[in-house]
DNA sequence: TGATACCGTGAAGTAACTTCACGGTGTAGG
DNA sequence: CCTACACCGTGAAGTTACTTCACGGTATCA
């Protein structure tokens, strides 16, 4: 009777929404935000970067990268460091307390991984991933900002 | 190499991020934000309701939703009637315009659902709404407030 | 040596949340 | 009857995550 096509949409959107509640509830827990998190795993994943940069990456404003780089060093958790090159700018780097919380939570969520996915077959679950990339292509193509890591 | 129930989590990481810049986007030049949003579908699915049931159905306080409605009733999508039995209460209630506001978001939705979904085969896409399904039911065990349309 | 573009931040504002306190109302129990 | 008590919605105050605009300092290129 329903539409496939929209009976998907409505798992993904579902999926959205309950990972969105998991995921802050863990975040709160651990003191942070997601903005925040966010924030911390592209500086994992990308090494020491202006604020710019980050700003780039997480699309949003430099204004906001203040801010958040604000409350991530009063948590002992990055250090503004003056840029070798660019007087003007300031690289943000990672604490060695950062890098365990990182180590900690990249566990946790290969943990959740293996509890949501584990019950597949490797063929379900090989369909599951690729047919989500097949969509996520389509998304890119749609969102203005398709370029996240 | 990596996990592949890692890739899986990554995937869908990712398709929530992008479709939630999309949905975010999509309402802002409507001139409404997601959480008001949210609050119209569910008066559409469950019809006029007190704010007290709008507040436990999207799991935020009875304060907040006090103020999205009145946003809502500002922009003349939703009244405010008095509760027939229950004088405390109060029953917000669509109005025609959000009415047929919801129609065409819902007609928006089903073309997204196109877009994204149109280019699975019939079995690709079953594969991934029953993938999903057995996810979804891990999740919500996970996940405290599992009880949502 | 400028004009110009760019970096980060103060100031001010918005939306979505929260908790706490309080007045008005329903619902029993004695 | 009427007195507790639980409940409905909202004012007050506060937090986080965002935005735009303006501005001072710095790089860059002609």
């Amino acid at each position: 009777m329903t539409d496939p096509r929209i009976a998907a949409l409505d798992r993904v959107l579902e999926v959205t929404v309950l990972l969105g509640r998991d995921m802050t509830t863990s975040l709160t827990a651990a003191g942070l935000t997601v903005a925040r998190t966010t924030l911390l795993w592209r500086l994992r994943a990308a090494g020491p970067s202006t604020q710019r940069a980050l700003a780039d990456a997480l699309g949003v404003s430099a204004r906001n990268v203040t801010g958040l780089v604000d409350g991530l060093a009063g948590a002992g958790l990055v250090t503004r460091e003056p840029h070798p090159t660019d007087r003007r700018a300031t690289l943000v780097t990672l604490t060695a307390s950062a890098e365990g919380l990182l180590a900690e939570m990249a566990a946790g969520q290969a943990g959740l991984a293996e509890q949501l996915f584990g019950g597949l077959s490797p063929e379900r679950l090989d369909g599951l991933v690729s047919a989500l990339d097949e969509v996520l292509e389509r998304l890119r193509a749609l969102v203005p900002g398709g370029a996240a890591s």
